[in-house]
Order: C-alpha cells, then structure tokens, then sequence
DNA sequence: TTTAGGG
DNA sequence: CCCTAAA
C-alpha cells in the first residue's frame, strides 16, 4: 500500500513537474491501473482505462517514450527535411543519456528527464513545434502543465495530439493495448500517448498517416480489423525502433576506423534490457540495420571481442597489449594500431609477413642461450613480451630459419641436410656463430640429440669471423 | 596448452 | 607463417 500511495504521489508530482520527480519509479499491482489511469486522465470521462493495460508496460517503456516523443511530434506538427535533422538530434541527445547509464524507467528518471530536457533546449532551439502545437490544440485542464523545456513539453503535447486527432495510431494502441475494450476502444489516455510515443518515431508516425488515410478511404471499414492493421504496423514499429541508430559516437568510431584506429569495439545496439526481450526476428533486424551500419567490421555479426593480436594462436594468455615500446620496433606502434581492431587483423597482418629485425633476432638468440631452445613460451614471454607479433612459434621458427642460415644441419626425415640459404637480409656472420655455437649447445631439435649437431663443422666464413662486431650479451662463450 | 614438424 | 599431431 505504500508502494501505491508513493507512486501515484509520484506520478502526480510527474505531472506537474515532470523534471523534479525523485526516486524510483515502482511499478504498481496491476489493480492499481485505475488509479494511476485517473490521475493521468483527470477530466477526460470519455476515456476510459483499459484494464489490461498494466502500469508495467508503461514503466517499462517509459524511458524511451521520451526520446520517440519528440519524433512522433516532429512528425506531426513539421514537414519538410528538418524532421531528420532534428529528430536525429533528439535522438542523439537520447542516446548520450542513455549511454550515461541511467536511462531506465525505474532508475533515476527525473534527472534523466531533466538532463534531456535542458540538453534538447539548449541543443534543439527549434523545438517550438510543442508550443505551437500545444497552443493549437491543447485541451486545457488536461493538459501537463511543463515546467521543462523540451521533452516532457513534447510528450505531453504529443499525448494531446493523438487524443484530440484521434488517429489510427491510438486506435491500434486502443486496440493494442486494451484489446478487452471492444469496439467502444477509444481508450486513449496520455498513458496510453506515451506508450504509443515509445514506439513512434519518424518513419512510423508516417506509416501510420498513411495507414490512416488509407482506413478513411473506406477501403477498410471494420473497427477490428483497422485495428489489427494499426497494431500490426504499431508491432513492427516496434521493432523498428527499437533499432538503434547510429550515434555520434558510431559515426566517430566509423570515421577513426577509416583512419585506421579503429578500436574494434562494438556497442550493442541496444542494452540488455532490450535484447533480453528481443525476438529472433528482431535480432535479425537488428543484425541488418548493423550490417548496414557504416562499420568496418560489421561482417562480424555479433559482438567481438578484441583480442590482441599476440593471442592469435593463445587466447588465453595474458600478455600486454598496450604500451609497447620496445627498443626496436616500428613494429611496436604498429602493432598497437592494426592489431587492436578485432577479426580484420588476424588474415590482414599474417598477410603481410613481419620481417625479423636484427634486435629481435639478437633478443631471441639471447633467450636461447639463458633458457634453451623448446622453452619458446617462457623467451616470449620474458624477452617478446613487448613484441605482441611475436608468438612462441613464430620464436622458433626464427630459430630454425636462423639454424638453416648459419649451416647447422637439420636433417628433415628423409636425412638430406639443409642448406645454407640467402636469405633477403643477411644476419652478421657473428650472430651466425652465435647460432651455431648455441645450436650445439642447445640442440635443436631436442629428440635428434647433440651428436647430429656436434659432428657439424662450422663454414669457414663463420669462423674466421670473431665475435668483434657482435656484442655476445650476458652469454660467455670461450 | 605447448611444442615439434611439415608445408 | 600456417596447420596439425603429439606430449
């Protein structure tokens, strides 16, 4: 009972001070509809509530009936391409609160209402659609009286108007909404205004003049089935809006991942909230307003999430993605730009091969000689962990390309002895005998034992050359 | 999960 | 650099 008494207190504050409501807003029973219909209602005795409107739906929907208000205003009282600029700006002002978090109907609506208000009045200086209109057409004692500027102007007009043109759009919300009304249906309330704005925007309004001249026309003349229609289309309005448009911040990240920062971050179109409800249908609409979306990873289809490149054969392995700066690279402010972006990277970069510096080389020669060869995780992880390019294969398979080069044998199964190859970039013969030298030391593979290698003789070339142009590091070689 | 080996 | 099998 005190849940009753505290919300229609609430919803009464609303009313008047749509802005300076506190708390949260409680859904009530579902016998409390009446009340709360009567205080929405006031004097209009020709509506009447239906009762299978829950004041569930109501708070459920409550939060984005704001934003849609606006556009079904827009709609209604504006021609021309204005509507998409300004309907786009609602909605990005909408956006933004939502993004701030607190945008559900039962948490923290007055500030929201508040935020959004003051931003739409300081943002859209063109909003006077809802003076204009509410001037015309305003019933008066019904009407809510507006101490903010902007949205709740907006709904409560845009409530007004649904009520005074009598529609089709409230009579697919009558018909929607209070099915058990019958053909008397002429439920329209502001509850029922801000439902129906929930759930409008641009688009749909239109679908519904349309709809609405197509059932003056005659060419339907059964209340039922209009209604059916006006549902119908409301449903699939429904779904409609609840596709997100593209938000500032979308477009931003479109045009920073067009210049190749793309953070490979995907927002859901919607939150939980609404994708917990989401029909497969819904989703699928959702998937194709995103694939039509202006991203570059929209192939993707669902929600990815990034992953460094580094983990591209390890997923679970924790290494530092950011703040490489390694001694070395290049490499290392590029990798932070092309391996942040989710899928795209994993054939981009393989695709084009990262060629070993000679650091690099000496850093994993250096690994070698402290931890040996077969430990490839543990030198990547100590000595690559600022090379996320890097993997423990890629390390040995450096070392058997570095192995091949200096003219250590590695015999392949059929015994034939590698061979010497140019390769592209020749290491410094210093570091060739490193390998070698580290090659007996630590053979390479392991199974094949040291003999195979130790019979070895090194090239001449490789030995002549000292180690006076190299800096052997913390290994001691005699 | 890591390593070895072949392609 | 990728893939797969084996440990």
């Amino acid at each position: 009972m005190d849940q009753e008494v505290h919300f229609c207190q609430k919803f009464t504050n609303m009313k008047s001070h749509w802005v300076k409501v506190e708390g949260p807003f409680l859904p009530a029973p579902l016998n409390d509809s009446n009340e709360v219909e009567d205080l929405l209602v006031e004097s209009k005795s020709e509506h009447v509530l239906g009762n299978c409107l829950r004041v569930q739906d109501f708070s459920c929907d409550f939060g984005y009936g704001i934003q849609t208000n606006g556009g079904g205003l827009d709609s209604n009282s504006k021609q021309g391409g204005e509507h998409e600029l300004k309907f786009g700006d609602l909605d990005q002002l909408l956006d933004d609160a939502n993004e701030v978090g607190e945008f559900h109907a039962t948490n923290n609506l007055p500030n929201t209402y508040a935020e959004v208000a003051e931003n739409s009045f300081r943002q859209n200086r063109r909003f006077q659609l809802g003076n204009s209109s509410s001037e015309n057409k305003s019933p008066g004692p019904s009407r809510i009286d507006t101490d903010a500027f902007g949205i709740s102007e907006l709904s409560a007009t845009m409530v007004m108007e649904a009520e005074f043109n009598n529609t089709p759009v409230e009579r697919g919300l009558t018909h929607e909404l209070s099915p058990g009304l019958g053909t008397k249906g002429r439920c329209v309330t502001p509850l029922e205004g801000n439902i129906c704005g929930t759930i409008l925007d641009n688009r749909n309004i239109h679908k519904f003049n349309t709809n609405e001249n197509y059932i003056e026309n005659g060419d339907l003349s059964d209340e039922n089935v209009k209604g059916d229609i006006v549902a119908n289309e409301l449903a699939s309005c429904s779904r409609e809006r609840r596709l997100r448009k593209p938000t500032r911040r979308y477009i931003e990240e479109f045009l920073d991942s067009k210049s190749e920062h793309n953070k490979g971050r995907r927002k859901l179109p919607r939150k939980d909230k609404y994708l917990k409800v989401m029909s497969t249908e819904e989703s699928y609409h959702i998937r194709h307003e995103v694939q039509m979306m202006p991203r570059s990873d929209s192939q993707c289809g669902t929600s990815v999430p990034v992953q460094p490149k580094s983990e591209r054969r390890h997923p679970n392995k924790h290494v530092p993605v950011s703040g490489f700066l390694s001694e070395d690279e290049s490499s290392a402010t590029e990798c932070k730009n092309v391996y942040s972006s989710a899928r795209r990277c994993k054939k981009y970069d393989r695709r084009r091969q990262k060629m070993w510096t000679l650091t690099e080389v000496m850093r994993l020669v250096d690994g070698i000689a402290e931890y040996g060869t077969g430990r490839w995780t543990h030198i990547k992880k100590h000595l690559f962990a600022s090379s996320p390019h890097r993997t423990p294969i890629d390390l040995r398979d450096k070392w058997r390309n570095l192995l091949r080069a200096s003219c250590v044998n590695i015999q392949n199964k059929k015994g034939v002895e590698g061979k010497q190859t140019h390769a592209s970039r020749p290491l410094p013969k210093s570091l060739l005998q490193r390998v070698y030298e580290l090659a007996n030391i630590y053979p390479y593979p392991k199974e094949r034992g040291p003999k195979s290698v130790k019979a070895i003789t090194p090239p001449m070339d490789l030995i002549e050359s000292n180690s006076l142009s190299f800096n052997w590091g913390r290994k001691k070689y005699e």
